[in-house]
DNA sequence: GATGAATGAGACTTCATTCAT
DNA sequence: AATGAATGAAGTCTCATTCAT
């Protein structure tokens, strides 16, 4: 078997990194064996090892495995006309996206990547890639404030790093409670993305006042 | 009938949660070993089996521990005529907890228990009775919305969720990158239970008018 | 079993490395495995990795281990009054040492240890350690010098590293064929070690001249 | 019938076993992998076997590489008039050899054969085949103690046995320490094959004097 | 003839836990 | 009650060799 092809490899590599990510969601990673795992690729140990260079590296392919598809939704949110109509319907693709079984299995792998990103620099430095996307968000929200939809009173970077941290919560619930009701979900993250965003269309229909002055300016 | 007080079972048993926190958070559960935790609490591996039943049993135990305070800070919350001024005391009491040092090493611990609650029935178990504590925020949250203070097309348990799904992404974010700003956040957690909380009541009744339109000199 | 005695944390090490020895004198101590060991020893793996970090600990040990013995048998040949006599003495007791059934399972090991030199610096550091017992040898080889004993012609370096060299061959052979008549080999070490040291005695005697002029000399 | 000439087997086969060298040399052969000779070798692990068995035959190959020289430079030392001068140029020659960066890599492997012989029975006869060279060095003692030129107290057998000895110590020493003086080491070989050769003779017709008769100035 | 991906037995080592002292 | 030496199953990974292409 000489010198197979490109595509041949990367069908292998998948086949593994598939099996990897459907032991470590059943079992974890540390508790999933490289055993397991050659079983469930039905291949022979000899040949994972001709792909990665251990477990480490499989858990680091699989950490990696979503961020291509994370900046395409991202790039098609910010691509909107109106940053707050881009971020809800970025929510809602990214919802839909986890009721996938596949993606869901993939995602109990993400909350231990998360967990070992505590641990390994190899995976810490791989979470920080995929957390560095929301600089493209958080320079959305700083045009958006300097344009006046934003108030002055939150700081671009906190208010992307807050919705960053509400999908991340609504992921990990998930992963614990797979029938949570991500609809209604979804609602409130429309509700709040409005109340940050889009105020000043309100404004310019009912003309409001009120609590919204108190929070001092921050500049 | 022990020979030793239970001030001192207790003494020593929190000596070895401490221990193994330590070993937990600098290492992750999986790699650290009985032996690291031995080593780390000074005592004997005889002694620590007198006091837990295995590893899983000390996990299990640190799990468990936060569920109190938690507890006392949303009780304390709850009590407020206000609920909005209620959340954002809590969220303001709870990320000031998370910056004293010794509780990050524990919250470290705890990103490692929300991933082992994926594998573990046990640990499932005491994660979601910690989750239950949300109970009380959506049932407040549905007197609220019979008071007109939350709109209707949220529904209350939606909404706690999220507001927990916000603090646990922060908690991770902090748990990756310690030097998070927390107070921006804050700004803008208080920002968003406001819009939720007093949108409604304000959309009826109140015209709104806010820094929203002073946009700022463009630089 | 608590905090066993040195003696008995002694004994246990001898037994490993007894055990290794025979392990490795039968199949080297690369096709030897652990498990070989931990059969021949009687003790568990877990027991043997509590004496010897791994096997490369093991073969350290072995290497180190004749270097006392070696030690007593040259200081005895260098506390005779003649160097001939005591090097005649140490060469007939080093070679009655090897007569000894268990010794000469030793000695395999020797041998692969003296070829693991070339690769672990660790080894090679213990050989270096056994071969720097020479220098005494080459020092009295010196005084006989000084004292007209030895021809000029010859470095006492050399002189102690031929006899040295001699012997390590007689290991090797004998290794290799234990059937070797060693005493017919001691019959020319005492000639040789006559010629080296005792031309004096035999100059006085017969005042002898020759071809022994002949080499220039050597300062 | 082969596709290729015989020159170009030689030459592929030469060249493995070149490769071989290196690595064994550089990592021992236990360490040094089949991986690894063919990367040095730039061929493929199929072409390799279809030159040798397996890494065994690779290891024999090598092991028997030697003898042709050593036959050729042993038979020039016997064909001397002089048996001792035949055997100090022996050793000259011998020496002069072992200068070769390229034959000196050749000689860690011949250590780590050494010990390989006491372990596999192929190996240990392509030794015992070096070794057998030894009794053309035997018959011409025997025929010098027939003329008197050997003393009657020592074997023949002993003798060749010795010298070969303190060459095979030397070799061993000169791999583990490379900056081994080998001209003072001659010396001192030749002053011991005179000894051994000339001294019969000597002692009963001539009287010797020499360098041992000058005794320095003590320093 | 040549290639090199694949095989899979087996290597070394770790570690949660026990129990004789 | 406390100790820590001992257990041994199970883990990760290597490597000589084969054989489909």
């Amino acid at each position: 078997m000489p010198k197979v092809s490109d595509a041949h490899r990367d069908a292998r590599r998948q086949q593994i990194v598939d099996a990897a990510v459907e032991c470590f969601a059943r079992e974890g990673f540390h508790r999933a064996s490289m055993h397991d795992i050659i079983k469930q690729s039905r291949l022979s140990a000899g040949a994972i090892y001709g792909y990665f260079a251990g477990k480490d590296a499989i858990v680091e392919a699989i950490a990696e495995e979503r961020h291509a598809h994370e900046a395409a939704l991202l790039a098609k949110a910010l691509a909107h006309q109106d940053l707050g109509e881009g971020l809800r319907t970025f929510a809602r693709a990214y919802v839909e996206w986890l009721r996938d079984p596949h993606e869901r299995r993939r995602r109990r792998v993400t909350v231990q990547v998360w967990a070992e990103a505590l641990r390994s620099r190899r995976i810490a430095g791989i979470v920080q890639r995929g957390l560095a996307q929301r600089a493209a968000v958080t320079k959305a929200f700083a045009r958006a404030r300097r344009r006046g939809r934003l108030p002055q009173s939150l700081t671009p970077d906190a208010v992307s790093r807050f919705l960053l941290a509400a999908l991340q919560g609504f992921i990990l619930q998930q992963a614990w409670e797979p029938a949570v009701n991500a609809d209604d979900f979804l609602a409130v993250v429309d509700r709040v993305i409005e109340a940050l965003t889009d105020a000043p269309r309100r404004a310019a229909a009912k003309d409001s006042r009120s609590t919204f002055c108190a929070p001092p300016v921050k500049t």
